[in-house]
DNA sequence: CCAGAATGGATAGTTCTACTGTCCATAATG
DNA sequence: CATTATGGACAGTAGAACTATCCATTCTGG
């Protein structure tokens, strides 16, 4: 197919799969003359994960084409996973020293008590919830971490659930790319489904309180 | 406190604050003369509200006005969080129109089936909801959508501890800014909880996998 | 075969967001 | 009272993600 049915196929302007050629998220096709070419339904199939990660994830291009980049390497799937989670957590805003400290003293204890391993405070992932942590502190809102351990054991079940979705792939591929979108999309699923419930759960304990 | 002291004390840069001002995010303060003012500690803890909704929550300014106008408007705490998970959700992507239809279906079963209220479709929450879903029909990850049911069970239990975390307090404006607050940074907690989760779940699960 | 449309590639321009910098008349301060 | 800070207006900047314009081929329908 030539770029006016891969740009409708994918309901990607033209200009933009020039732009992500350009960019190098989308592989070039295959050449049939030295200024023409052909592309395939893997494309088709890239484009349409770009504009999930974009969209739906709210990734930049720049994390964009770094999972893109995970997903055609050649590691093992967990070791892919991690490097995904990576580039899904973004570099993690700053906070002051002292709250910054005790949060990760918090998660420490946590991940201790649990008998988890112990992650190092420059994998993202640590450091953004450190950051998040450190911000329901800072704002007085001590309630939230109090709670930190049940929140990690539904954590817990939410993952296992994760894992569960993924693992019955046959496919190597399969799963990193299953496991990519699951992290994406299960994320943002996961959230409008707790906003739902959030709503249902404060119709019955909040809805009488009078206005603020 | 005057200017630099409330730049001090926020961490936010001076010009910053000056526009914060200018774009009605921060209220001006108490005037002194003709052209100087008086800040509070109201102002820098606004300022540092609207540093956790832009850098942990990742909220574009528009949605942290918005917020910050439902906080201060005098609606319930239930319709306040309903005005505000409106903006968290902000505006959902587009998906064909088939997808939609059957997410839609989909969620409209779910909920019938837990003798859930039925949202309207206009609910943002809903929309990016139905958003997500379809895009993981649309990408062939029907076993994400298919263990929808369990995921809510989750997301419900997790929801009833948000609400406990929120419902001790007295005053009906801290629970508007306490739930504002654990509905922000408890998505990105309750993420990165479920990241290290996956991972610790992952290790086990997919951990001895060759590469892809 | 050939006129007109489409393609690939290069480059420049646009839009939006979130600041950041510069001025300056007026106020505060040591 | 000399120096520094302030508030307010306005212009400028940086980055992200496109979008538009050209143009030398290449493809395609009659």
């Amino acid at each position: 197919m030539r770029m006016a049915e891969l740009s409708a196929e994918s309901g990607v302007p033209v200009a933009t799969v020039k732009y992500y050629l350009r960019e190098g998220l989308l592989p070039p096709g295959e050449r049939t003359s030295p200024n023409q070419a052909r592309y395939s339904a893997a494309h088709v199939q890239r484009l349409r994960l770009i504009k999930a990660l974009t969209d739906v994830g709210g990734l930049p291009l720049a994390s964009v084409g770094a999972v893109l980049a995970a997903i055609d390497g050649d590691e093992t799937p967990h070791r892919t996973m991690g490097l995904v989670q990576q580039e899904l957590a973004g570099p993690a805003p700053e906070v002051s020293a002292e709250a910054a400290q005790w949060a990760s003293g918090l998660l420490e204890d946590l991940m201790r008590r649990n008998g988890w391993k112990r992650y190092p405070a420059e994998n993202r992932t640590v450091a953004n919830l450190v950051a998040a942590l450190a911000t329901a502190k800072e704002l007085g809102q001590e309630k939230l971490t109090d709670r930190l351990e049940e929140y990690l054991e539904l954590a817990l079940r939410v993952a296992e659930l994760d894992i569960e979705v993924v693992d019955g792939l046959t496919s190597v591929d399969r799963i990193i790319e299953a496991g990519v979108i699951a992290t994406v999309l299960g994320d943002r699923i996961f959230a409008g489904l707790r906003h739902l419930a959030q709503e249902k759960v404060s119709r019955q304990a909040l809805g009488g309180r009078p206005p603020g």
